[in-house]
DNA sequence: CTTGCATATGACAACGTTGTCCAGGCTCTA
DNA sequence: TAGAGCCTGGACAACGTTGTCATATGCAAG
């Protein structure tokens, strides 16, 4: 073994353990470095017999390449950014899958974290993901505010947002149809007789809150009906007060003959008030959920598609990387309708 | 502005968009190159008027330090990989949001990929993320033959793995207590009446499975009960098979009384076809899912702390890291039997 | 005015890889 | 056998950052 190769154990000694390099393995195979590079590649121009020795080295020394080193030399990371939400939230896990699909098709690698719906770290996590040289970012906005990536946008990190539009910021958004969603759910529960109408839902400074919110108001209007306050409860989202709220709305004199739940957690005790009174009362939920169907009755939901949103999103940023695109777009996907039973429950008289 | 600010900026155009560096910065602030570096990075030793002028020249040219570089330089990446079997898979989003969250406390990224069940994809997604060189690695097996991370491991990647053990190699590993919950739930199905109880699982080589259907054994072995070979189907994991076999075991002149049903997808399909039959039948499932206990009857379910799990796994990778830990070791935590009523129908006469 | 010292700043190498370019040896043809 | 052309292989710079070390500046003390 030639003395450079022991000299270059040695200093490498200390750093990602004691990793080999493309040079300690050169030195080991008696070669020079590019031609380790080479094989490393499968460029053409090295001899069998070359490539053999250079394989051998390899194998011996356990090296593996230094993508961080060639990610620096070469300009593009192939990974991208998914800022998400809450990993945790079954809503997000097929979205993510579907990025993570698309990015594999195109060889790219996925890092992502949560925001846990704070503005602030959707921010320090999107930047953190610039800084490491994402070659673009998937974003579910937590915030409304989306100006701090405008030099990230300029330097050319491809960035598409989904789930919610971004703020005071141009660029590329896949939404659900949020308002024809919620119009057409509670359309159906006006279908089946249905006037006094209750929604529950999430903060209106919420974009898609807001926008289930508008396509519930324009279904009844659409039939004539004077919406009272009373039949709303905006911001109410974590159980008990979704309790409370229902349970307000099915009391009084002049109670509610159905609820239009304005999301999946909302949905779900919704459920279970329903389940504990005697009056049968119609439900509509925005989401579907896994099991909707094995109740009694079944929940019927305005179904979207988190993989197409997923999926749309990532193929939208590949396409910004491969250039083909070039003015930011704003596409709505359909939210699909699927009676189960309980959103045919006729009016109690 | 000094000349070599321009040209340094032309020659950076094509990289990266074109994102200025610390030396498009020192040029601009007129200042040197280790001088950004030292403001940039909090240190010590400049002049409160240099730094301004430095930051200044960072807000203007929007300059983000390139952490792909840093990380080249210093040998530590802040990420850690996570391996897991499908991202939409609702039993690893809360696993994954764990491990997520340690990360997070401990100033590192995760990158994750699904391996899709497939040994292969899950060693070229390991090995992808070694060459991007993370500083630990999470693993939920794939595959049993893990030697392919042995070079990895000897240079010192930090990895531990999750839910099923390391195959072929020496590794930390974290696991649910598959023989104990199982055999709990059989037991719990026993004390209710039962003995003819049914079993249905996935393949016994997969590692989870073979422990339940032990777990199964165990119980009824203690009970003083031979198990038939009729009421086992293992290997069956899809809704269409998994209603075939419980049909079977439900039809006949000796049917089953009960039904232990291996993991999730199992227990959902079971809850089917037990709702069309007309002979109550008790069933218990592994793994807990979501509205389990709104089903008429509750599901009764072996719990997993999935979180727990991937807390674990991930405490214990920084501690590797660290240098706090030394030995590899097995760790295995509880499950929970949580009774809703499925599991404490008595045996039909 | 010189010496000594602290502090602010910059020049330079190094991290591990890839792209460019050149050299040496070979084959082929005239 | 010489010249052209091809094939193999290596030297060197560059990617953007940080660590080391040297220098310049200012100020106090002799």
């Amino acid at each position: 073994m030639p003395e450079t190769a022991r000299r270059s154990d040695h200093l490498n000694a200390t750093r990602y353990g004691n990793r080999p390099t493309m040079k300690d393995v050169a030195a080991r195979a008696g070669v020079g470095l590019k031609t380790v590079s080479r094989v490393v590649n499968g460029e053409p121009g090295v001899t069998p017999e070359t490539e053999r020795r250079v394989q051998e080295a390899i194998d011996a020394l356990g090296f593996r390449r230094n993508d961080s080193a060639r990610v620096l030399r070469k300009g593009r990371t192939a990974s991208i950014g998914l800022v998400l939400e809450d990993l945790a939230d079954p809503f997000y896990g097929p979205l993510s899958r579907a990025v993570e699909e698309v990015a594999r098709a195109h060889g790219a690698l996925l890092i992502n974290g949560s925001s846990a719906e704070d503005p602030d770290r959707e921010q320090e996590l999107a930047l953190a993901l610039c800084a490491r040289r994402v070659d673009g970012l998937v974003v579910i906005p937590a915030g409304d505010d989306h100006r701090y990536l405008e030099p990230e946008l300029k330097a050319g990190v491809a960035t598409v947002f989904v789930d919610r539009p971004a703020g005071r910021i141009d660029a590329d958004v896949v939404l659900s149809d949020n308002f024809g969603g919620a119009r057409d759910g509670v359309a159906h529960l006006i279908a089946h007789g249905h006037r006094r109408i209750g929604f529950i839902g999430d903060m209106p400074r919420i974009h898609t809150a807001a926008e289930r919110l508008r396509g519930y108001r324009a279904a009844l209007e659409d039939a004539g009906t004077q919406v009272e306050d009373s039949w709303m409860s905006l911001g109410v989202t974590d159980p008990q007060r979704v309790r409370r709220a229902a349970e307000e709305m099915l009391a009084g004199p002049d109670p509610v003959t159905a609820i239009f739940a304005g999301n999946n957690r909302v949905t779900v005790t919704v459920v279970r008030v329903l389940a504990e009174h005697s009056r049968p009362t119609a439900l509509v939920g925005f989401d579907d959920f896994e099991l909707a169907d094995l109740l009694q009755p079944g929940v019927t939901v305005i179904a979207q598609d988190a993989a197409a949103l997923g999926r749309t999103a990532a193929e939208r940023l590949f396409r910004q990387l491969d250039g083909t695109l070039i003015a930011p777009e704003r596409i709505e996907l359909p939210t699909r309708l699927i009676a189960r039973g309980s959103g045919e429950v006729p009016p109690a008289v």
